[in-house]
DNA sequence: CCGGATTGCATGAAAAGTTATGAATTAGTC
DNA sequence: GACTAATTCATAACTTTTCATGCAATCCGG
């Protein structure tokens, strides 16, 4: 049997009274729909949705996009900096890296001054792969911004920007280093 | 052994010249840095760093946070709907919805006039769980942003909301409704 | 230098997520 | 009304992620 069997009671009535709304999103003023990290979170997951089923089709999975495209901007750098860069946590990022040296694109090469460290490089196998790839996603921005001003984008990324270093400034329990900042 | 026998060729030099820069984030002017869909999802993974702790902690898991707080703001939503507001595929929300059910926390109820759909109902002691959760997002909200006036965030909220308004219009792919828009 | 604390990374076992598919029900068409 | 198509949700099989832990290398106080 597929379901319980008295999670269906006995029908109600024929088939008057219409479907409920079929709303996209929440519902005005509720909760979720005025929550900050609701928000961050729907904009983040509905933004990048257009271009993720083709960055994982040609990549392998959008956790191994996003560690070659951050080996494009910076290739060499070690384990724990490149979790945190690609927004992993480290065990993560060290099995996602197995995967993408099982597929030859990337290289871990151990530090020559600090032997704990093992420094990520990018294949020129994984280069070949990364690239065209960035060029998907830069279309795809230029798509999703078509409808705002060069200052309106410059404006949303900077607004972001500050979200992200506020939040770090927060969640570092560190000394504020200056406060007048 | 632990690593691969030569991923660390012999040392290199004494011990002199300081060790790489441990800046977090992208460096200035790389790919990343300005990449709205990597801006969105850092945004959303910092802000929420903080509060994720204790949220996982009390309610099971972030997954079972996101929809405890959906269904407080809605109840009786049918499952793929609420999956849909929860950012969830819908595979993933029915065994969000089984850890949920077997802890009492919410319960499934079949639709009475359309078999195929399952209503979630968030149960007593579901509500009990999650309207305190939600207090400590709020506050947690409360302290994020408190840098900002109230102007400046109901400024980015709405930039969010047009952000997330617009990708979906771009995701879907039916008619306009209407041109003029 | 020596020993304890710390850092950087990997890894094994357990938990969660994904993909593909199936079953039940409803919708639509002729 | 019967038949096919479409919708809704669950589930099995497989993959990925997480949590905790271990080991090696470096750091640091004496």
């Amino acid at each position: 049997m597929r379901r319980e069997p008295d999670r269906h009671p006995p029908r109600r009535k024929s088939h008057a009274e219409a479907k409920p709304i079929p709303a996209y999103g929440p519902p005005e003023g509720s909760f979720v729909a005025g929550y900050m990290s609701y928000l961050l979170a729907q904009a983040s997951h509905v933004y990048s949705a257009g271009v993720h089923p083709r960055l994982k089709e040609k990549s392998g999975g959008i956790a191994e996009w996003r560690v070659l495209a951050c080996l494009v901007d910076v290739d060499g750098m070690s384990v724990s900096r490149l979790a945190e860069l690609a927004l992993f946590n480290q065990p993560r990022l060290s099995k996602v890296l197995d995967r993408l040296g099982a597929q030859g694109l990337i290289e871990r090469r151990g530090d020559t001054d600090d032997r704990r460290r093992v420094r990520v490089h990018i294949t020129p196998k994984g280069l070949a792969l990364a690239r065209p790839l960035i060029e998907t996603a830069k279309q795809h921005e230029a798509e999703m911004l078509a409808g705002y001003t060069d200052e309106e984008v410059a404006a949303i990324k900077r607004m972001l920007k500050q979200i992200i270093d506020r939040s770090l400034a927060i969640n570092t329990p560190g000394p504020p280093t200056d406060p007048s900042d």
